[in-house]
DNA sequence: CGTGACGTAAAAGTCATACTTATTTGATGG
DNA sequence: CCATCAAATAAGTATGACTTTTACGTCACG
């Protein structure tokens, strides 16, 4: 055993708080399937391991159980859940995944959902999107023609995030608004496992332009198709990356 | 004040833990409005307010604080989120939203979401469906055209749930999967509304056959197609009922 | 040999208290 | 007027005592 001392607790590591620490370790060990599902933990065990108080490991079990990753019983202990009751759109659990193993399984969930709402949130975008979004919206749709060539890709990165944002949240609607973070971590992940390859796709970028201009006329119809072919296209390239 | 003694708490209303209690009366005030964002409560008097330990206050508002509805920071106390910035896709805020008097507006994103995932769902659930799936689609369907007449609506919404579900679990996206249980909502809320108005729409019955055959037939753009008119039939009757 | 009632113990749940730490506020002094 | 530092405040953490639920084994009875 490696005790630090009779009295106290070694190393404060100050995080955020102690509970956040807790958090952080457990549940991308969880989502990780390091635990897999019907492993019981014992709270007094948690404690020891994370040198924690109980005060602690209730916050943080509290917490993985909202997300129903866990099951707290009475006489039993802290039961990890199978997967699919997992809470797969709550977003922490969604950065856990992305952290783990299970990363290509969920983005492809993730580029499968995006195909779906996007096109979607475009065409109401057409909507009800203000004269601002639309400026914004032609802003960015520019910037990544500009920077679509000659090895730019962080800053085409910045410009495609940017772009989808003000869609979903130009939509109107607030849960579509509540997936641009999800998008955003997708279109990076997406960047980071071809950084070293080739330019965006010209294509791509075009689509993005005639997304800007659709919903900059109020053409729902041709908003939604554009989106729909970008979001395709990147379908088509998961298949291609890993088939 | 109303102290029921000096020692002990009074009432042990024993629901499934204390912690439960309070966050199921927290969760549900916060996502009515009755503390508006920005509000700052402070865990001693919530403490007061339910007649319970520290403990118990800080696992409910640790949960709170996993939801984004909430931020906790010392010297300050734990202040209400913007609306925005809330994890609208939480099953549980969603329920406490449903049943408040934001439930109208969380339909209709509701609404929005389903008419735009659920086709898309349909059209894999084409690709992927296992013949047992099949077999519960068609049968699902079946019945939901032997309940459509003559005030059998509580029948015929069990069928329909069901029906929706095995799609959005026969697409094989999990994410789509744990949809289920927000279009089970829609669709009881929905039927709520006007059970004492008429029977379904024929329209749409006769549309779920047609997607059961659509999946077995293997043709995911049918189903797609089928599923969206369905979705876009629920869209227009939001509109009718509040324009 | 099966079956049901019962007691026991294990683990989570709760409480009260003492103490720690970060942060706001404002007072003090340059 | 601004910087700096001190005090007050509310959340964060630790801990020990106690309660409540419930799985499990035991034993008596059919």
């Amino acid at each position: 055993m490696d005790e630090q001392g009779p009295e106290g607790r070694g190393q404060r590591p100050r995080g955020r708080g102690l509970h956040d620490r807790v958090l952080e370790s457990l549940g991308p060990a969880i989502t990780a399937g390091d635990y897999p599902p019907g492993t019981v933990l014992r709270t007094d065990e948690l404690e020891r391991r994370y040198d924690v108080s109980r005060t602690v490991v209730r916050e943080a079990v509290r917490v993985l159980e909202s997300m129903h990753l866990v099951e707290s019983r009475r006489r039993v202990g802290v039961t990890v859940r199978p997967t699919e009751e997992w809470d797969v759109f709550d977003p922490q659990v969604i950065r856990w995944r992305l952290a783990g193993p299970d990363r290509p399984r969920q983005l492809r969930s993730l580029t499968a959902l995006r195909s779906a709402i996007e096109p979607a949130a475009a065409g109401l975008a057409a909507e009800h999107a203000t004269p601002e979004q639309c400026a914004e919206l032609t802003e960015h749709a520019l910037n990544m023609v500009a920077t679509s060539r000659g090895q730019q890709l962080p800053a085409y990165l910045v410009h495609d995030v940017a772009f989808h944002r003000v869609i979903l949240r130009a939509s109107g609607n607030e849960m579509f608004a509540r997936l641009g973070d999800v998008v955003a971590e997708v279109l990076t992940g997406r960047t980071q496992h071809r950084v070293m390859f080739s330019d965006p796709d010209p294509e791509a970028v075009t689509l993005h332009v005639r997304v800007a201009e659709a919903v900059r006329a109020g053409d729902a119809e041709a908003a939604e198709r554009y989106t729909k072919e970008i979001t395709v296209g990147a379908l088509r390239e998961l298949d291609i990356l890993a088939p």
